[in-house]
DNA sequence: AATTATTTTTAGCTTTGCCTAAAATAAAAC
DNA sequence: GTTTTATTTTAGGCAAAGCTAAAAATAATT
């Protein structure tokens, strides 16, 4: 595999984010790496001319295989260093977001390999999100929103959206964390909002914040 | 303190490594980066709007006091993060330069100190070269070349020099690592070789060798 | 179908950072 | 104290990556 610059890794982790394995629009695109349209354009030409992309004008942009192996690499990386930065260092998991981006351009297979195990083979990261295999395979993305669960059922958490500082915050002091098991004790008729309760206590949780914790039947 | 390219900060990096803070000719340093002579002319007329090195044109470059701050701070990132890679990832520390190269660049304070103290605030890296402390002070460097100790001298291994990859290949197969001690048995009249014993056994250790590996009085 | 609005691309400019080749300066040799 | 040699700096080019403003293509609306 050969060498990218950051800025070229960057367009490629925002196609996969936005894509998949889809074509996306030059202003999605835009909006994703913070440039500007004109920008973007001349970017993609360079990556198509790499083969990391397919690339028909007006249309959209869309990762080719290659293209999605790359993104995948670097996912990996960005979310073993986030295991990394919370497990081992102590940032909380707000925080890790800005640093594993520039930890995630760090070029040796050997250093993930290593750091890999070092982590203990993590399947997921801190947030809960899984960290693609070293052959590109995706451990399952985990989980149900609390919404979705009905009175009675006892849950664990095991993944929250990055829905913003705020709302780690909101995380943090109601020291809601993964791996945390609680029963649905009631659910509001009127606002969907949701009672957990745990042998320490129990509490409510907005629809809102519901929504972006994830859990399973325990 | 700003932000800087890794250019640039490369640049800091040679300048304080060839003249620490005294001045340094445009040759040297263009073949201590890698570049050609007319690229080192600009590099540092940019460094020198930033108030990081004094420019004398036709006779050399001096790192300003901002400049040696920036200096140690890239140093002591370098080898925490050797520290890292060989502490707690397992790696030989004839791998580890290239890769902390590459961290090195990584801009956050905050990170810093807390792999500082994820390391147990070590002092020297994993080759025996002092870590700069968070304010800049140097922890003292370590011992005296081994042809330097007398017939009969108990020593202890304290800091290897980076002679390049064949020369920690031999320290590898002669299994000699920080810490160990030796009695000094001999030395060769002749060659200024010098024979080490300890409790496994003896063994001779070239005169080139023994000017790469430093010790101190046990 | 024609016009308007949006999106995308082209054209041209800027900075960083490297290069080669030519000119200028400093150092060494005669 | 010239002249030759070595070093350093200018001058001019190139690629990556961003920008603005104008032109072209697509999509939406009447």
């Amino acid at each position: 595999m050969k060498t990218h610059t950051e800025s070229e890794e960057n367009y490629i982790k925002a196609l996969y984010h936005l894509g998949g394995g889809l074509p996306v629009s030059n202003g999605d695109l835009a909006q994703r790496v913070g440039a500007k349209g004109s920008s973007v354009t001349q970017a993609v030409k360079r990556l198509g001319q790499k083969d990391l992309v397919n690339v028909v004008p007006y249309k959209g942009v869309q990762l080719t295989p290659q293209g999605i192996r790359l993104a995948k690499s670097i996912l990996r990386k960005h979310r073993l260093w986030e295991t990394f930065l919370v497990d081992k260092l102590g940032f909380g998991w707000d925080e890790v977001h800005p640093l594993a981006e520039q930890l995630e351009h760090i070029q040796s297979e050997e250093l993930v390999d290593r750091l890999f195990q070092f982590l203990g083979s993590p399947k997921h990261d801190p947030h809960g999100d899984p960290i693609p295999e070293r052959d590109g395979q995706m451990p399952p993305v985990l989980g149900q929103p609390i919404g979705a669960f009905s009175k009675g059922s006892e849950i664990r958490i095991v993944r929250v959206e990055d829905a913003g500082s705020e709302f780690f915050d909101q995380l943090d002091t109601m020291n809601i964390n993964l791996g945390n098991t609680y029963e649905i004790r009631a659910i509001s008729a009127f606002d969907s909002s949701v009672e957990l309760g745990s042998s320490t206590g129990s509490f409510w949780l907005s629809q809102s914040m519901c929504a972006n914790i994830y859990a399973i039947q325990s």
